[in-house]
DNA sequence: ACTCCATTGTGAAAATTATCACGACTTCTT
DNA sequence: AAGAAGTCGTGATAATTTTCACAATGGAGT
């Protein structure tokens, strides 16, 4: 595809960058320095810099860089002049709290639709969502291309097969089950106990500055 | 302290390692190779092999790894033997789904405390943990080093600054707010509106096979 | 006891990511 | 108009992380 030049570590900070230059082109300001940036993402200010350049010549020498101007480029660069469409998959606790929150600020990705498998959860519309049961998700799943996943751990591989059948791209993984998928397919695990485990570790065993 | 050599990337692993250690021990296993449990954490052999060795020769070559032995000696590495608390700021729906979580499968981490400003949710027991008003954080919150932050954005940095005053470590923030804090403390984001957009960005601009 | 096989542990190489440091250019100030 | 101050873009370097590839060695089978 187009980009492929651009590293990861950077694909990763984008989304992050959108964000608070769309809080800064709210808040009126229309110049932006790498220096700022950095302090408000906190992100050093040379990779802030080199991470812009990958895109070509963003800013201005002894000026910065103009709020709007970046604001625009990276709205299409994320795609955010479209509507990507997302399915949510378990409507538990987890899935409850993403379908009822509101990831559209600023922001053109929606839940559009949501499957359980529970009986008591099926019609009802949860944050303006409909459930439908997860029977229904051959029939119902259709062109949306990234699913979140937050079913027990033991349905993982069942729904991911599922999924993958069904033509599906990205998987954003929140069970602790590590699943298994064509290489074309994406998946991202956000595994919370891992990251709660994880920052414990690191109070323990790293010396308090760094 | 004392493992400053481990590399941050590994440390990262570790939960994840013990995890599946604990799984296969319950299964009844009593031995593992890095190959096997390359294919269970997706994580490569080599690196997994890497990362054992920076505590030494925890295997034996032409057998592979105790997963006893492996597993106790991870428990203690990973501080397993006690118990962790944690405080949760911000009964919403976030806070709410982590409350009723049990975190503790295999993992002696516990979300013991909770915090709201709302005083319809105050007093109330969430998930067996009882929620207090903020307010009562000077009062209640002693000698936790941990805290999941839930709040709202805008609340964020107010709330952060409490926690530092009280003496707080480690912060694993779900906000979107990218919170300051004295270089000792450690903080993690777990942004999941970035994640997502970083996932779509991936999908619609890498290739299909990396 | 001997052979074969699987698998570790690790030097070395490669890949990725972050940071330094400065020349070039822009804007601001006087 | 000239000089000062600020900031980008990037070559070079450093740091971190991953991966290759294989000698060394323990275990299993005969
Ligand atoms: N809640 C947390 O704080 C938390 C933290 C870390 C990890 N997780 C993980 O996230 C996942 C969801 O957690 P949760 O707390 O929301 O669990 P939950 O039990 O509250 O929700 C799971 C939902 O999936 C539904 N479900 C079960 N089988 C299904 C199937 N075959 N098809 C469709 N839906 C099905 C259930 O009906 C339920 O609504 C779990 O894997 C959990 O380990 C949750
Ligand atoms: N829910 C999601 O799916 C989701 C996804 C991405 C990010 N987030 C972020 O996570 C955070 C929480 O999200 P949520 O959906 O649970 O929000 P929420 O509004 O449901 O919950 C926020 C809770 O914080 C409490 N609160 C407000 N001010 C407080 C204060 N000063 N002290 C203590 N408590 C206070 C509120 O009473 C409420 O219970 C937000 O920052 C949100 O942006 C949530």
């Amino acid at each position: 595809m187009d980009q492929n030049k651009i590293p990861q570590a950077t694909a990763k900070r984008l989304p992050l960058y959108y964000r608070f230059l769309n809080n800064l082109n709210q808040q009126g300001k229309n110049r932006v320095s790498s220096k700022e940036l950095s302090e408000a993402v906190k992100v050093d200010s040379a990779t802030i810099r080199r991470d812009f350049s990958y895109f070509g010549a963003l800013g201005k020498k002894g000026y910065g860089y103009n709020v709007e101007y970046l604001l625009g480029f990276f709205r299409s660069t994320l795609d955010q002049n479209e509507i990507t469409e997302v399915a949510l998959i378990g409507v538990g606790n987890l899935g409850t709290a993403f379908l009822n929150y509101n990831f559209m600020k600023n922001n053109n990705i929606r839940i559009t639709i949501a499957f359980d498998a529970d009986t008591e959860k099926v019609g009802k519309d949860i944050g303006g969502i409909p459930v439908h049961h997860i029977d229904e998700l051959d029939e119902k799943l259709n062109d949306i291309k990234v699913a979140i996943l937050t079913v027990p751990a033991a349905e993982a591989d069942i729904i991911t097969n599922k999924l993958v059948e069904k033509g599906i791209s990205g998987i954003l993984n929140f069970t602790p089950a590590r699943i298994t998928v064509p290489k074309h397919i994406r998946v991202h695990h956000i595994d919370l106990a891992v990251e709660l485990q994880a920052l414990v570790y690191f109070l323990k065993h790293y010396s308090l500055d760094n």
